[in-house]
DNA sequence: CTCTAAATAGTAATGATTACTGTTATTATA
DNA sequence: TATAATAACAGTAATCATTACTATTTAGAG
């Protein structure tokens, strides 16, 4: 299968790449059509999967059921916050020794993990403090 | 809201007890029937959500997009195998220490984490030695 | 035994995502 | 540059897991 351009691909990973959270294909939509009014939803799903299997995204499934999306395709973990479900980055070190611990007492094989953190967010939290 | 007994969530605990597997509400709801001929896929899932809220099951999201659910409460981690997507428990030390790691450049407050590991279970890995 | 509310079966609705279909746009090549 | 092949599109229908609704049944307290 060789790829085409399309205008509508470029501006769904160019508006990923303007957020630094991590929207869910229904706000690629609703952002999106502001430059395309026409463009349609069944279009924006095809091409974040289409992206995220070449690898130029990467999909995110943080356990609310809704997939996110990030263009930031380097390996990195993510926060959820409880309070307001918002998905955030989290600057820290790789943990790929969890790999080795998981697998002392495991017959397979195992070739990765999947991790992410809750809590409460920076802005839930000051919140907080005065309620 | 106080608690009555029904014979169906007993089965449904019950079976999920049985399980070293983690099986979907479609499982359970299969299973189930055998005793409960005309049980409803919605009192499946009413009890499972209900059996998961007072801590006596697990709700365990992998990344498929189906829920699993776990008589095991205990705190543990799972494995899924990206060949056959069995999901597996993993003996292995707690790894509370990541919350640390997380938290340490991090503006909120981290409570926990979600983890899963992937890769190729014992029984596929038989399998590839002989293909 | 009686009453109240929890639980049920059966069905309809929801919400995210995928599939289908006829049309449009991209791009390789004549 | 014109043409032809097909990727991508818009619009819509379908799918699938899950939840909500409603009339009926059942548990169990008084």
């Amino acid at each position: 299968m060789i790829l085409k351009h399309s205008k509508q691909r470029d501006a769904i990973k160019n508006f990923l790449m303007t957020r630094k959270d991590h929207p869910t294909a229904d706000v690629v939509y609703t952002k999106v059509r502001e430059e395309f009014p026409n463009i349609s939803l069944g279009t924006v799903y095809r091409n974040l999967t289409l992206l995220s299997e070449i690898g130029e995204i990467t999909r995110i499934r943080v356990g609310d059921g809704i997939d996110h999306f990030d263009a930031d395709v380097s390996s990195h973990y993510h926060f959820v916050c409880t309070h307001c479900g918002s998905v955030l980055d989290l600057d820290m070190e790789s943990l790929s020794h969890i790999n080795e611990i998981a697998g002392a007492g495991f017959d397979g094989k195992i070739t990765g993990h999947i991790t992410y953190f809750y809590g409460t967010c920076p802005d839930c939290t000051k919140l907080e403090q005065y309620s």
